[in-house]
DNA sequence: TGCTTAATGTTCATGTTTGAACTATTATGT
DNA sequence: ACATAATAGTTCAAACATGAACATTAAGCA
């Protein structure tokens, strides 16, 4: 038997998936770009977002959220409350954790930043139906789901 | 006016587009657990699979597939040469390319990997009928060649 | 109460990615 | 032919992410 036959890129699925990958790297990238002039990379508006829906957060939740480590965070987080985007003040209750908050300037920021953002999504996602952008929303969180316990 | 209606939060784009984006995230990371025992990195894969597919490739080449720098390449090769996986040879016509060619080493290590690799993309997108995923690779592609003029 | 276990955040060493400056080679234009 | 541009690859320093080990605090339980 041949080791070869049925190579992935015979493989409708993973052909797809090869294109999802490649368009989430050249977003990403292209996002990058379009932030630099609010001196902003794409992680630290991920923070900004998450705190600015979820104020209180601690940075263990965060870094949960973002799917990256706590040190990663912890790494992260001095930049932005220097700049005076955020602040991090102890929990009364538990000692151990941070909680994190927005500062007008941050809610500020990430409106600018948003903005960007918006547009950029916009341009890619406008190739798609409401219909289709939908059914795309769908399975992409059913696979998170799927892999959440793999 | 308020800067925050129509926040993207509102937006199913910007929503399903971020689902996207996670779930880029989560394959990757699950990804890079999966292919360890092979001591491979989802970027070693990444150079195996195209050198597969397109042998002889310069290092330029490659990059730009990679959507990555030439300098990424540099760093990331001499590795994969000296666990003789791939070969860099000197090209003759010209002589500031190097043609990239797997092993025969370099061969069998990406097709064990490929199995892992595609276990995991059936896993993902199995979730999704054969109409859903071909449009989902349909509108992907679409992304990333909109956004190349960009 | 005390002792063990778990959780939060930090530190640190390691490995990765990036972009700018550099060398060597080839293409272009006069 | 010669000077100038452009291209392929490398080097290097800086930014970034990661995971293990650690300190501090909280929770569970005898």
């Amino acid at each position: 038997m041949n080791i070869k036959q049925d190579l992935p890129w015979d493989n409708p699925r993973f052909r797809n998936w090869v294109a999802v990958a490649r368009a989430c790297h050249v977003v990403e990238r292209t996002l990058a770009v379009k932030l630099a002039p609010l001196d902003l990379k794409p992680a630290q508006l991920d923070v900004l977002m998450n705190l600015y829906r979820h104020p209180g957060m601690s940075q263990h939740d965060l870094a949960r959220r973002l799917l990256v480590g706590r040190s990663n965070i912890t790494m992260l987080l001095p930049q932005l409350e220097a700049r005076g985007l955020l602040r991090r003040e102890g929990d009364e209750k538990d000692k151990r954790v941070l909680r994190l908050t927005l500062t007008e300037a941050g809610e500020a920021l990430l409106m600018q930043a948003l903005k960007v953002h918006m547009a950029l999504i916009e341009k890619a996602m406008s190739q798609s139906t409401p219909e289709q952008c939908d059914m795309i929303g769908e399975q992409m969180r059913r696979i998170a789901e799927v892999l959440k316990t793999a």
